[in-house]
DNA sequence: TGACATACTTAACGTCGTTAAGTTAACACC
DNA sequence: GGTGTTAACTTAACGACGTTAAGTATGTCA
C-alpha cells in the first residue's frame, strides 16, 4: 500500500517547491513582490493551484516564516564557543544576531518586522520561543554565575528583553528609516557592540529603577 | 485681488480636509484601512478628487507624517522640567518617547515602522532632523555637564542612537509579537525605565568596546 | 459674451487575493 | 475491464485596490 504514501510525498514535495519559491522572491525582490501570481509563474502552475496546498497567502507566509525562525534560532544556538562563559556567550548571541539580520534582511523583516495572525500549527511549532528560551536561559546562566548583578536575579526577563529589544531596535531602525532622511546613523555593526557593551556595563551594576 | 488667495485658501482647506480624514482613517481603523476610496467617502468627494490635490497616495502620506512628527518633536521638546539636568533630561525624553508610542500606536508605527520614499518637500522639512537634534544635544550636554563618562564625548551619535535604538526597539517588538507567541513579555512601562537606567549606568563608565 | 482655467465626476485599466466551476487523470471496486 | 470517485489542477471571474483618461460644470477674466 504505497501508493497512499507517495501521494503524500508528492504532495509535501510540491507544498515545499512552494515554500521555496516563495523564499527565493522574498530573497531576490523583497517582501512585498511575493504575490500568489508571482509565485504561481515561477512554479509554473496556474495562480489558483497555491490554494490546494495552503489555506491562503497568510497561512503560506507563517509557515515559511516558521522554517525561517528555525534557521535563525539554528544560528543563535551555534554562534558560541562551548567553552564560553555566559558572558561572553551573551555577546555572541548579540552577534549573530545582528550577523542574521545583516546578511538575511529579507527574512529579518518577515521574522521581526512583519504582523501575522498565528495558525493554530504556526503556534504549535513555536520557534521564536526556543530562540527567546536560548536568550533567557544564557541570562539565567550569567545570573547565576555572578555575571551580572544579583539585583536582577528576580528579572531575567527584563535583562533578556531590554537585550533583545536593543539589537531589534538598531536593526529596525536602519531598515525603516529612508536614507533621505539626514540623520547620520552610526554603522550597525559599530554600534551593536557599543549598544551590547553599555547594556552588560548597566547590568553588572545594581538594579537602579 | 483677493480672488486668488481665497481660491488658495480654499484649496488649503480642501488638503487639509484630506489630511485630517487620512489621520483619523489611521488612528480609528489602523494603518492598512487607509485607502482612497475610504478617504474620499469620509470626505463625500469621489476617490480621484483627491488626486487634484496630492500626486498620489504615498505623498499625501508622506506628508501626513510630516505634521505627525512635528507634534511628536514638540511632545518631546516639552517634556522635560525647564530647570531638570541633562541625565534627567534624558530620562524625561525616553519617558515622553514611550508615552507617545503607547498613546498613539497607529502615529508611531506610520512615523517609525513604516518605509517610505521621501519627496523633496517633505526631506525639506526635516523634522525626524529635529527630534533626533533634540535627543543629540541632551546627550551632548549631560557629556559636557561630566554626567556621563567622558571616554563617550567623541561619540555622542553613539550614545543618542543607542538611547534610541533601544526605546525603538522596545515599541516596535511589542507592536509587532502577535500576542499568541508564548514569550512572556514584560509590560513596557515597566521595560523602559530598566532600559534607560542601565543604558545611562553604562554610558556612565568607561567605554568597554 | 466667449475663451479658459480649475475643481470635480464617471468610467475604466491593471493588479491584487480569493472563490467557483470545470477538466483531467489516477486510483478503487464490482 | 469498464465505472465511479477522489484530488490536483486550470480557467473564469469577483470585489477591492491605486491610478489614469476623459468628460462636466463653475467661476474668472478679456
Amino acid at each position: 500500500m504505497g501508493i497512499k504514501e507517495r501521494r503524500e510525498r508528492d504532495k509535501a514535495a510540491t507544498r515545499q517547491l512552494i515554500l521555496d519559491a516563495a523564499r527565493d522572491l522574498l530573497v531576490e525582490d523583497g517582501y512585498d513582490k511575493i504575490t500568489m501570481r508571482a509565485l504561481a509563474e515561477r512554479i509554473e502552475y496556474s495562480p489558483t493551484a497555491i490554494y490546494v496546498h495552503f489555506a491562503d497567502k497568510d497561512t503560506l507566509l507563517t509557515e515559511l516564516s516558521v522554517c525561517d525562525f528555525l534557521e535563525f534560532t539554528q544560528k543563535l544556538a551555534g554562534s558560541s564557543p562551548p567553552d564560553a562563559n555566559p558572558l561572553s556567550r551573551l555577546r555572541f548571541l548579540g552577534g549573530a544576531y545582528i550577523r542574521f539580520a545583516m546578511e538575511h534582511p529579507s527574512q529579518y523583516r518577515h521574522l521581526f518586522m512583519t504582523e501575522r495572525e498565528l495558525t493554530e500549527e504556526a503556534q504549535a511549532a513555536k520557534p521564536p520561543e526556543d530562540a527567546y528560551a536560548l536568550l533567557l536561559g544564557t541570562v539565567q546562566a550569567a545570573l547565576d554565575a555572578g555575571e551580572l548583578h544579583e539585583s536582577w536575579a528576580d528579572h531575567p526577563h527584563h535583562v533578556a528583553q531590554t537585550l533583545w529589544s536593543s539589537m531589534h531596535g538598531m536593526v529596525a531602525l536602519r531598515m525603516t528609516m529612508p536614507e533621505k532622511v539626514a540623520v547620520p546613523m552610526v554603522p550597525l555593526e559599530d554600534l551593536a557592540p557599543v549598544a551590547m557593551e553599555a547594556l552588560i556595563t548597566g547590568f553588572r551594576q545594581p538594579r537602579q529603577s
